[in-house]
DNA sequence: TGAACGAAAACGGTATACCGTTTCTCGCCC
DNA sequence: GGGCGAGAAACGGTATACCGTTTTCGTTCA
């Protein structure tokens, strides 16, 4: 009765691992990635490690110097301004086609923001969020599109690992306004009002954009 | 004086060769891409082979099973719709972006037009156009976007692959139209004039998308 | 004091070897 | 004749070792 007789593979557990250092800002950007080094922390060998960094490099946490050597991502400003751009040109096509999963079945959604209004802290607001949106583009069918979200996501996590040591956010306004956008999205996505969802969407997209600080004075 | 002292690493090599192999039809996709059996082929070891393959699945050219064997990728026609998908959400913003950058240089446009009006088959013209779209993406300065766009691009030529063989273009009014196409959408560029860019761009790329046989006939 | 130089340590690219699992093949049994 | 199972071959995941290069750091010289 076993699915699976296969012990767990290394190099995905070694991914995890470094995903949860890089991403819980204990590998700040520009940390050095050694593989040796890498390898020895979490007692593997370095082939793991290897497959690991290819697999996070992919993900948009790991950037290769032409050396070939690893380092956790540095994002520059223009870099966040990037992947706003991205959201913006790729979530309303997806949105759009998630109609008729969402009709069938939204219930994913609602407990998300269900979820929200119960949240007690930005960082968990922000985390709901991120999975709204992922759901609506995992439901467009879209297989790219997804995978795409996905990198564009890490990427944003990686930005957002710096921010809420250093910044005090308002919870209660954060959330309301989040629960009152996604609440919205989902009536125009399961309603099919395109243009209205296009509306929304950018909207919410944009005022979460600019609620992060991008910093550009510290030289 | 010499740039480069180190010797080329055979993991490029062997990622270059493999593309050839991939693209030009002698590895039709499905076909399994055995770390082994590659290594022997192209006498090297698995190491280098299993980064190129780490690399062609990123350019969206291979596919992992789930046991971890590589396959030349198999693209359906839910594939070839969603490509279009993505290239309709981006290029147009690429496109906008573009317009500083060709505003200071765009002979590489210039030229590659110049080169389609000369081109003697189908299959050329098609490589021009895809170069076209190319540099128009390189100019926005969006990173992501560019290097988006190159795996897209590969998965186009991956299925563009089985199509030259199997039908007869006419290349004259495809050079024609395609000429027409670009020269428009590079004036509409450079003049700024994004309303008229974005309905040109999208006609061009859905004219191309429905010059290619969607085939669906064959069981 | 600062910059250039050189040696040692660290690192990445690659080759080879081992092991458990998957896959294929061939012969057996129903 | 067709599924079915056992054995063999092939394959992927991992560990280790070697080598040339890069990086780093301490020393020396201007």
């Amino acid at each position: 009765m076993r699915i699976k007789d296969t012990a767990a593979p290394k190099f995905d557990a070694t991914t995890t691992s470094l995903r949860g250092d890089i991403l819980s800002g204990a590998m700040p950007p520009g940390t050095l990635l050694a593989e040796s080094s890498v390898a020895r922390r979490l007692g593997v060998s370095r082939v793991p490690v290897r497959e690991a960094l290819c697999l996070l490099e992919r993900e948009g946490l790991v950037e290769f110097s032409t050396t070939g050597r690893a380092f956790v991502k540095e994002l520059s400003p223009a870099d966040f301004e990037e992947l706003f751009l991205l959201r913006l040109a790729l979530e309303p096509v997806g949105a759009k086609l998630a109609h008729a999963e969402l009709q069938r079945d939204s219930t994913a959604l609602i407990e998300n923001i269900a979820a929200t209004r119960r949240a007690q802290s930005v960082a968990e607001v922000t985390r709901l969020d991120l999975d709204f949106h992922e759901l609506i583009l995992a439901a467009s069918g879209q297989q790219r599109l997804a995978k795409l979200w996905k990198s564009l996501r890490s990427e944003l996590e990686l930005w957002l690992g710096r921010l809420h040591e250093r910044h005090q956010f308002r919870t209660q306004a954060t959330r309301r306004e989040t629960v009152r956008s996604h609440s919205g999205i989902l009536r125009c996505i399961r309603e099919r009002t395109p243009a209205a969802l296009e509306k929304l969407l950018r909207q919410h997209i944009l005022s979460w954009r600019d609620w992060l600080p991008n910093e550009e004075s510290q030289p």
